[in-house]
RNA sequence: GGCGACGUAGCCAAGUGGUUAAGGCGGGGGUCUGCAAAACCCCUAUUCGGCGGUUCGAAUCCGCCCGUCGCCUCCA
């Protein structure tokens, strides 16, 4: 998560350190008449809650003439759920007023949540497979304990992630980990992926999807390298329209397609900026900042993987048997006497070669130029010519 | 069977009553370049799953149908 950038929560709760606070609160749900206990087991009592389906949209008798599965006779409604459950052999358990067990599935987040945040949540997110009944139990809970309306101001549910056609997930055992992703993929590309869509649609994972992300990406990340100096005085690039378009579009119940197109008009804005030799400091400051917003790095995704310093070195010493073998001792030389020096770091392999490179350009020896971009090119490692001289990249 | 979401170009995806249907990827053409790469310019949906309806006007509202996904039981 950290990889992809995602922000650490201040806190991590787990259930099994928050048992009393939940058994209180089931206790607190029993006195009140919202639930009741049978065999061990406590229930909560869903006619007791006028409000319940609020959330999902269901209504009791509805539900009703969904029920597939037998219903248990103990309880009073058939749609009632365990806030407590009495422990079974072999289970973990702990003691309660009704004896041996463990915290129903909605309980720990209700507890929990009115623990560490408050009665009143801003923002709940989560999955929309969670509405029902997870989340839908949760309001039941809180807001019957607590008595305070609404418990959750905003609900967040996102669209699932998809895999083929069925939803990534852990209990079907169809899932792609982000160690995963991250092994094919820039963290910036995964994020530009599960941003391109709004959050409340399906997504459905697929290589094609990501890759053309990855270009994407990469198109944002050329932007803003080098941005240039506003030259004679005149045009500077102003990212204003930009970024009301953004910010609009994020205030939209975050609508980060939007929001990313207005990345890449101004990415565009840019790079027409830089041809036209306007200024585009600003603009570029803008556009990582934007870009920020949506945790993007715009970082080189290899800029941190280390350089393959041998498969460089046999790169240098091939490339000067050619230039020997072509007569260019000069040029040959000043290489071989770059490889000779141990301590030379990959870097300066690259800077080497690169400028015997533009050495060859000028002799117009093209051939032999082209032979070391396409061995870099092996080695991963872009060239770009421009007018300030040869700038390299990991690709 | 009940409830809900979704179906827009080759692909991904905004737009939810009215000027030319965003943006990205891919593709085609051009500029720059020794050639590339990167970048820029132009083109690439008379049409929004299908059929009806409402309206002066619908991708957008209503109805039906088709297709996909989720939930409706345990577990998280």
């Amino acid at each position: 998560m950290d990889a992809l950038n995602v922000l650490r929560a201040h806190r991590y709760p787990r259930v099994t350190e928050e048992i009393p606070e939940i058994i209180e609160m089931v206790k607190g749900l029993v006195d009140k008449g919202y639930a009741y206990s049978v065999d061990g087991d406590v229930y909560y009592r869903v006619n007791s809650y006028a409000d319940y389906g609020k959330l999902s949209h269901r209504t009791l008798e509805g539900m009703m003439a969904g029920i597939r599965v037998e219903v248990d006779q103990r309880k009073e409604h058939p749609m009632d759920f365990a806030l407590w459950k009495s422990a079974k052999p072999e289970e973990p358990s702990w003691e309660s007023p009704w004896g041996p067990g463990r915290p129903g599935w909605h309980m720990e987040c209700s507890a929990m949540s009115l623990k560490y945040l408050g009665e009143t949540l801003d923002i709940h997110g989560g999955g929309f497979d969670l509405v029902f009944p997870h989340h839908e139990n949760e309001i039941a809970q809180t807001e019957a304990y607590t008595g305070v309306t609404p418990s959750v101001r905003y609900w967040i549910h996102n669209g699932l992630l998809q895999l083929g056609d069925e939803k990534m997930s852990k209990s079907l055992g169809n899932l792609v980990t982000v160690k995963e992703a991250l092994a094919s993929y820039s963290p910036d590309a995964l994020r530009l992926f599960f941003l391109s869509s709004h959050y409340r649609s399906p997504l459905t994972y697929s290589d094609e999807a990501i890759q053309s992300m990855e270009r994407g990406a990469a198109r944002l990340r050329n932007a803003v390298e080098s941005p240039s100096q506003s030259g004679d005085s005149s045009a500077e690039v102003s990212p204003d329209v930009r970024r009301k378009q953004f910010i609009e579009a994020m205030e939209d119940d975050f609508n980060t397609p939007q929001a990313i197109a207005a990345l890449h008009d101004l990415a565009r804005e840019i790079n027409r900026g830089k041809h036209n030799g306007a200024g585009t400091l600003s603009a570029v400051e803008t556009l990582k900042e934007l870009a920020g917003v949506l945790g993007l790095t715009l970082k080189e995704p290899l800029a941190e993987a280390p350089l393959d310093s041998s498969a460089l070195r046999e790169l240098v010493q091939s490339i000067a048997r050619d230039l020997q073998s072509s007569g260019l001792d000069a040029l040959a030389e000043s290489l071989g006497g770059i490889h000779v020096a141990d301590e030379a770091g990959p870097d300066a392999y690259i800077e080497a070669l690169i400028s015997v490179r533009g050495e060859l350009r000028k002799a117009r020896e093209w051939g032999l130029a082209d032979n070391i971009r396409g061995g870099l090119a092996e080695l991963e490692i872009a060239l770009e010519d421009t007018p300030q001289g040869s700038l390299w990249k990991r690709s």
